[in-house]
DNA sequence: TCTGGGGTCCTAGGACCC
DNA sequence: TCTGGGGTCCTAGGACCC
């Protein structure tokens, strides 16, 4: 490895990429607002578990007035209740806040709604979650114009869709990202490309993309608290203590991150997972939890048109030790039954533990299953491949074919978690 | 911080092959 | 019999992200 394994020619491919990050302001909260305009300007918590006679819950989003409370995500429901009382319950004090439940199909909607601009403004996008997005808008701006263009994105999910965001602009993803962060809410940070190292210079580590609390600690042993200290270390030792990993982490300190945006291609794994209050001895208890995420995750992969080759569990055990298992397959399938059975199998070597939590994946995804079948023909003479999968599948027709709708449906996410 | 749910990517060792 | 280098696939675990 050279040196030049650590840098790259920032002019590669010509001129220097314009990308955005958007990123929506305590989306969920600016979501209720909408369609609730009397929140405006009030604290807001939006979460799970604040219905009368609920107990369990935490906070998804927290309006930037909520969180000069105290409020944060992820907070419990208790802590959260402590420090912001609920308006409802007391209507004269004024330093009470507006609790709404979850309501995610709702802000899908509204998220969508937000993505349609963001493809009509963006050569490429990339998105990342319900409430953030990059684009790739080089064909669209230059450099010293991009402040304006990106004012008009903000403007027009502004008045569009009437939540706001805040926007980042850099030569790179990472950069762009940061920018986007710097001066939420409604922010609008255009970093051009001489000026990068300058804006990450002062940048915590901790809030570079990649670096998580593990990574964090480590670099501050070795006395990196800044990506500006990140871009003068050594290049090295950070490959000696994180591997590739360390060989990036490099690079998006020196703004010499050269992801392309690219748009997000199909999932490579589709999972469910549940967790026990507190943790359980009973394990038909477990076995029965095992049984209906594997029902869920096998629907939906159906409803995805998605055929999966390895079928794996996931058991934590106290104090919060993840362990995973999981089983390939002689060839693509998709069968509810055969995620039971193999599920069920790979549980039993935990059985007698007390478990806090469980979940199930399917893998090794396959989107093409479908066209393969009807080629199947042609090279009906060469049958060697798809033999055991031809087996395998006519073994799933067998199988017991427990089909029933369980409507579950995605899990909010807690937006800010940290 | 005592930890919810759904993902991605990387690493490392072992099996197996040439 | 002793044993090199390269490659792929598989499983398990871990860090990280939203």
């Amino acid at each position: 490895m050279t040196l030049d394994d650590f840098t790259h020619d920032a002019s590669t491919g010509g001129d220097n990429p314009v990308i955005l990050h958007v990123d929506m302001d305590c989306f969920y909260a600016s979501c209720e607002r909408r369609r609730e305009p009397e929140l405006r300007g009030e604290p807001v918590v939006v979460g799970m578990g604040y219905e009368p006679g609920e107990t369990v819950g935490a906070v998804a989003t927290a309006s930037y007035e909520a969180r000069e409370y105290g409020v944060a995500s992820a907070q419990a429901i208790g802590a959260a209740l402590d420090n912001l009382p609920r308006k409802a319950d007391e209507p004269d004090n004024p330093d009470a806040g507006y609790y709404r439940p979850v309501d995610l199909d709702f802000y899908q909607d509204v998220g969508s709604s937000v993505k349609e601009i963001l493809y009509e403004l963006g050569d490429t996008v990339r998105e990342v979650s319900i409430d953030e997005a990059y684009l790739d808008v080089t064909d669209r701006t230059a450099w010293d114009v991009a402040d304006g263009f990106a004012r008009h994105v903000k403007q027009r999910i502004h008045r569009e869709v009437g939540v706001p965001a805040s926007v980042g602009v850099a030569p790179d993803m990472s950069t762009a990202k940061l920018a986007s962060d710097y001066d939420k809410p409604d922010g609008l940070v255009v970093v051009e490309p001489d000026e990068v190292r300058e804006f990450l210079a002062p940048i915590d580590v901790a809030d570079v993309h990649g670096i998580g609390p593990v990574r964090a600690r480590e670099l501050r042993e070795m006395s990196i608290e800044t990506a500006g200290d990140l871009a003068s270390a050594d290049p090295y030792e950070l490959t000696d203590r994180f591997g590739d990993r360390g060989r990036d982490l490099y690079r998006r300190a020196r703004g010499e991150d050269n992801r392309p945006v690219e748009p997000r291609g199909k999932p490579k794994s589709l999972s469910r997972e549940s967790a026990f209050d507190g943790a359980t001895d009973d394990f038909e208890r477990v076995r029965e939890q095992v049984a209906t995420l594997a029902e869920a995750v096998a629907d939906r992969a159906t409803r995805k048109d998605a055929f999966y080759r390895t079928i794996g569990i996931k058991v934590v055990t106290p104090p919060f030790d993840v362990h995973t298992r999981a089983e390939s397959l002689p060839g693509p399938v998709d069968d509810a039954g055969l995620v039971d059975d193999v599920t069920q199998d790979l549980l039993g070597e935990f059985e007698g533990e007390s478990v806090r939590k469980v979940g199930v994946r399917v893998s090794n995804l396959d989107f093409s299953e479908r066209e393969q079948a009807s080629l199947d023909g042609f090279e009906s003479d060469s049958c060697t491949d798809d033999s055991h999968t031809e087996i395998d599948r006519t073994d799933a027709v067998r199988r017991r074919n427990r089909s029933d709708d369980d409507q579950r449906r995605g899990q909010v996410s807690l937006e800010d978690f940290d």
